[in-house]
DNA sequence: CCGATGACCAAAC
DNA sequence: TGTTTGGCCATCG
């Protein structure tokens, strides 16, 4: 079961700055595979590390997937704007705004 | 044990 | 220019 890829992605999600949010690709690109966004995603649905803040990882366009398992619909979202994430009208996160920079 | 799928993104046609 | 397939690892059935 030793995952290969799974902890560089764990790695990368626990570098995400309070208040900022990272897409799939950004972190699987980060991770040294720009391909494996998938594996984030699961990577993160299966986050038993609570290390890990999977609620700061959103989709391309900043949607939050509120209808996630691993919390309480909604959850996601609350957790974010307690660490000051915009959201839009439209539920998403205004990655204009809050998106996380590889740099910082 | 094996097959299929999955919180996705990017390149190719 | 838009649409489709590909790709990667782990977990579920």
């Amino acid at each position: 079961m030793s995952g290969r890829v799974f902890p560089a992605f764990y790695d990368v999600v626990r570098r995400i700055p309070a208040g900022k949010v990272a897409t799939y690709g950004q972190i699987a690109r980060l991770a040294g595979m720009p391909r494996c966004a998938r594996l984030v995603g699961y990577a993160m649905a299966a986050c038993q590390d609570p290390a890990v803040p999977c609620h700061r990882v959103v989709d391309r366009f900043g949607g939050t997937k509120a209808a996630f398992d691993t919390f309480a619909p909604g959850t996601q979202r609350a957790l974010l704007e307690a660490e000051g994430v915009d959201f839009r009208l439209d539920g998403t996160v205004d990655l204009e705004h809050c998106l996380w920079s590889p740099q910082t």
